[in-house]
DNA sequence: TAGATTGTTAATCGATTAACAATC
DNA sequence: TAGATTGTTAATCGATTAACAATC
């Protein structure tokens, strides 16, 4: 039998958290459009969700609001900011400098985002040295080193499967805690460890099936 | 009240789509070293999941095994790769050949997994014509024709936000059911379109808030 | 046969949705 | 005040997990 601990706080709901983003976004446009107030009721009608579901997720980063006018705009952006952890981005340490490293290391607004890019590795002897996209290119087995003495606790692997758990546990020795895992492959990590795998075969997977059942189904329209 | 409609089938749990490639890539291993069966303990205990979770998930691709046997590797693998659309790749088109678009126009394996980009569409005349990855780029205003020509029903965003909108709708007047969106944007489309997004600044939001708790709740360690 | 695993039904758990009092 | 919205509690829904009979 687990007692409860104080120390272990109940984690926030996964669909909450991917959820908060798209509220972030669309409030942004509705500053910059000169709106100081907005209500949950206002939001689910310009995103089509569920006010109450709204009110939900918002309450979680502990935002109050005033019944009948809603939340103060500018309040309700910095607190999801401050919860998503986006008002003080972390630094992190790409490694893999292909294709899509490379489209990463390009990517602006990480920094809005929580996560500022700041060097990537690659075991290729021609990138290490080079820069892409502004970003230097050094030999990956100066990460750990390099992560202990800057102190960066957020990795990025865009490296092929077939490298990925080499590199995680480089990431781990370094003392990387929470990594973005592109690489098709399950990291076997301390539990310590937070990670993100963003498989795209596993994302593709829902798109395929969906697609192919809706190609069967129908005989005629 | 809504009647139950026989055509209307169930639809599959998002979790269980995302679940069976995991089981999917593990299996291939499996075949490529020789194994001819498999049970569910044995999964779960390689891929430190339940197994009666996998079960079931395996349930929903219409493939039997035999008590105290299992599964015969073979027709697992073959029932998840029909029951996924994988055994008949469905032809997509990308637009928006920028890094990204590239880099998912140089990923191999795309065609085994259901899917294969036979081109590209680009507004910027500097591209269009050339070969990226091997594959053509065409201009972005001739994708509904061709699309219609080819059969083409499936679509790729990997334009910026501010045209993604605009694309997701050639896409559907060229007759393409189903979009895998990269834009950080939520698309507006007839309710029949069928769209994954894989909004990546919605996907760093739960890693970064969970690095920045952890962060923030350690105080000695 | 004995034991392990499937197939399936029931229980649990968590997230979504609904209901409603408090309040501005 | 009347009405809309928040904050919060209860009900619903669906997915996960557990239980167990069937079976090889």
């Amino acid at each position: 039998m687990v007692l409860p601990n104080q120390r272990h706080e109940r984690g926030v709901a996964e669909a909450t958290l991917r959820r908060l983003p798209l509220y972030h976004r669309h409030l942004k446009t509705l500053l910059e459009s000169g709106v100081t107030s907005v209500s949950c009721p206002q939001i689910a009608g310009e995103l089509a969700l569920d006010p109450t579901q709204i009110r939900k997720d918002l309450e979680t980063t502990g935002v109050t609001g005033r019944p009948k006018v809603g939340y103060v705009l500018a309040d309700l952006i910095a607190h999801i900011e401050h919860f998503l952890g986006w008002d003080n981005a972390k630094e992190a340490f790409l490694v893999g400098a292909g294709s899509l490293g490379a489209a990463l290391l390009g990517y602006m607004r990480f920094e809005e985002h929580g996560m500022s890019i700041v060097a990537a590795f690659d075991h290729d002897d021609a990138k290490v040295g080079t820069l892409i996209r502004g970003k230097h290119v050094l030999a990956i087995d100066k990460l750990p080193d390099l992560a202990r003495r800057m102190h960066v606790y957020m990795g990025i692997i865009t490296v092929p499967a077939s490298g990925a758990q080499d590199v995680a546990e480089l990431m781990v020795k370094g003392g990387i805690r929470a990594i973005w895992n592109f690489a098709p492959i399950r990291l076997r990590l301390p539990n310590h460890t937070i990670v993100h795998n963003e498989d795209l075969y596993c994302s593709l997977a829902s798109l395929s099936q969906k697609l192919a059942a809706s190609m069967s189904t129908e005989t005629g329209v």
